[in-house]
DNA sequence: TTAGGGTTAG
């Protein structure tokens, strides 16, 4: 019966082929007698005791050639040591080789490596395992549907897990545990139902299944995720107090992210003294939270004493710990710093991935330090990885930067060469690179080549390529571009506006330029600092001193502040006297004063 | 004597 519920992929047959990956090639049968004995000793513990896959592959190769075939547990602990280092694929291989040998599977095998398909983002394949475990009379428990769940949910197949999920329930397939109506909540809320997430950990209250701190703890981080503060903080309340149910160290550190980002550090800091209080110690996440945070307040010498603090505290940083802080060293510009803790990461053992390679290369980019920045992308190939699409339009951004449009246009094309999806971001880094660099022309050709996607209803690219045409004065084209925004029933945004006051202003239209910022808090666009210092720049140059007065006044009211160059603007006609000195007490009130929160974490 | 759910970086 329950077969009849799965859907067992049509390549489920040559699923079971096996194919030895390329490291088994010759190492099947190398084990020394010495090594073979050590190895088979230690095999009580052996997710402890192996901790390489050389090891691991050996003694699989030990233990298939004896007769009779250890028991199905010690495979298993095999198959289970490999998938906690993560080679997923080649315990799934694994366990096709014991098929193949006709080795005895139990549960326990079939759920291993299920969950090794679903971390590889193949579910279906762990279905087809499922099917396979049904044929070998396996029969799936609580632990088996929860992993498949899981891997739907991983992989955003929403719908999918939800009719499984209730069909579990429905046809008495397997009773839902804490564990089932867990996963379904982080299904819920990595689609934004952060409410019905909240109601079905009611609902599994009701119906018996006891919420523990891993369910709380999904549904407070994605409040936070969704900046929905205080819900995730009567909700952590709600956790301790009501239900009695203590925070970990995963708890915490979701709350102390959240705050981070929200730059509330002294509720950070509380809560870091919280966890010192309960005797929980701070984790790599903790640590890698707080480099992260200060780094993005360009304090990444505090944050590298965070990173020595750790260490001397035995916990180890790891690759996203030290990318934070190479991050944090280009944010200051301090390329040598940065390189510096990149080319230090091999002597600690760590490997730079592709995300670490692309902050040092935007740190290069932004330095425009484009020679530097164009070897390390060549090198990301070089040494195996792929340079996905954060790495490409960093690239693409430093190129047009130093205006290489041709090499922007080759890399562009690489990108798509490799199968590298450009996203609404490439397309708004070249729409943008183009116009930036006198190329409005193919700016326009290629927004048209574009078609009619997303892209094409973008208000941003919108706004770059009005803002490319009037500034390379080709206003006529702006407005055109302007007034389709109606016809395709697409909202300008208040950059939209200020690009085109500041259109108006630069061909010396300053009253159309003043009646669009009528028109704007008309449709419901609020002007914000921006619009006003735009339009007093344009009245200024244009001598249409009579408004100065009025729009300062209404600067005012609505809290904005000028920025540097229109308040050096103004000083001038005041200097000039073609404005009047008295208006220096409102300009005076009008200059934002300089306010300073930073972190402080004492850990 | 083995299996299932949560947190960090560009």
């Amino acid at each position: 019966m329950v077969a009849a519920v799965m859907a067992i992929p049509k390549n489920a047959a040559s699923f079971f082929v096996f194919h030895p990956p390329k490291k088994f090639k010759g190492r099947f049968h190398s084990i020394s007698s010495s090594n073979r004995q050590t190895l088979v000793k230690h095999s009580r513990s052996m997710s402890e005791k192996i901790t390489n896959l050389d090891d691991a592959l050996k003694l699989f190769d030990e233990m298939t050639q004896k007769q009779p075939l250890p028991s199905v547990i010690k495979f298993n602990q095999l198959l289970q040591a490999v998938a906690k280092m993560k080679h997923y694929s080649c315990s799934v291989e694994l366990f096709k080789h014991l098929n193949i040998l006709r080795a005895p599977i139990d549960v326990y095998t079939v759920n291993t490596v299920i969950k090794c398909c679903c971390q590889l983002f193949g579910t279906s394949e762990g279905f087809a395992v499922l099917g396979y475990g049904f044929k070998c009379a396996v029969v799936p428990d609580a632990c088996t549907f929860n992993t498949l769940l899981n891997g739907l949910v991983l992989e955003d197949r929403i719908l999918e897990a939800e009719s499984l999920f209730k069909k579990l329930i429905k046809e008495e397939l397997c009773e839902p545990d804490a564990i089932m109506y867990t996963i379904m909540i982080k299904g819920l809320c990595k689609f934004g139902n952060n409410d019905t997430a909240i109601a079905l950990l009611k609902l599994m209250e009701g119906r018996g299944c006891k919420p523990d701190v891993v369910t709380y703890s999904i549904i407070i981080d994605s409040l936070f995720k969704d900046k929905m503060v205080d819900d995730a903080l009567n909700l952590f309340k709600e956790m301790v107090f009501n239900k009695g149910i203590q925070p970990d160290v995963v708890t915490y550190n979701s709350l102390i992210h959240g705050l981070c980002n929200l730059s509330r550090w002294d509720e950070a800091s509380k809560l870091l003294n919280e966890m010192e209080d309960e005797r929980i110690s701070l984790d790599v996440h903790t640590y890698s939270i707080l480099v992260d945070a200060l780094c993005k307040e360009g304090k990444a010498e505090d944050a590298n004493c965070i990173i020595n603090l750790m260490i001397q505290r035995g916990k180890d940083p790891d690759v996203v710990t030290y990318s934070s802080l190479i991050d944090g060293y280009c944010l200051r510009g301090e390329m040598r710093k940065a390189k510096e803790v990149f080319d230090s990461m091999g002597s600690r053992g760590l490997v730079p991935n592709v995300v670490t390679y692309s902050s040092l290369l935007n740190g290069y980019c932004k330095k425009l330090m484009i020679e530097e920045a164009m070897h390390l992308f060549h090198e990301i190939t070089k040494k195996g990885m792929r340079p996905n699409v954060i790495t490409y339009n960093t690239m693409l951004q430093g190129l047009f930067l130093v205006g290489r449009c041709k090499d922007g246009h080759e890399v562009f094309n690489d990108m798509r060469a490799h199968n590298v999806i450009p996203n609404e971001i490439t397309y708004t880094i070249v729409l943008e690179g183009l116009c930036n660099n006198n190329q409005v022309e193919e700016a326009l050709s290629l927004f048209h080549l574009m078609g009619d996607n997303k892209l094409n209803s973008n208000i941003f690219v919108y706004t770059i390529l009005i803002d490319g045409a009037s500034k390379n004065g080709k206003f006529d084209i702006a407005r055109k571009l302007f007034n389709d925004l109606r016809v395709k029933g697409l909202q300008p945004n208040v950059w939209t506006y200020n690009v085109m006051i500041s259109g108006f202003c630069r061909e010396g239209l300053v009253s159309e330029a003043k009646e669009l910022l009528l028109k704007m808090e008309e449709m419901g666009c609020q002007p914000n600092s921006v619009t006003y210092n735009v339009l007093l720049q344009g009245i200024l140059k244009y001598v249409h001193h009579d408004m100065v007065e009025m729009l300062l006044l209404e600067m005012e009211g609505k809290g904005f502040s000028l920025d540097a160059s229109t308040v050096s603007m103004l000083l001038d006609h005041i200097k000039a006297r073609s404005l009047d000195a008295s208006l220096l007490k409102l300009i005076g009130k009008l200059v934002p004063k300089e306010e300073v929160d930073t972190p402080c974490f004492v850990v």
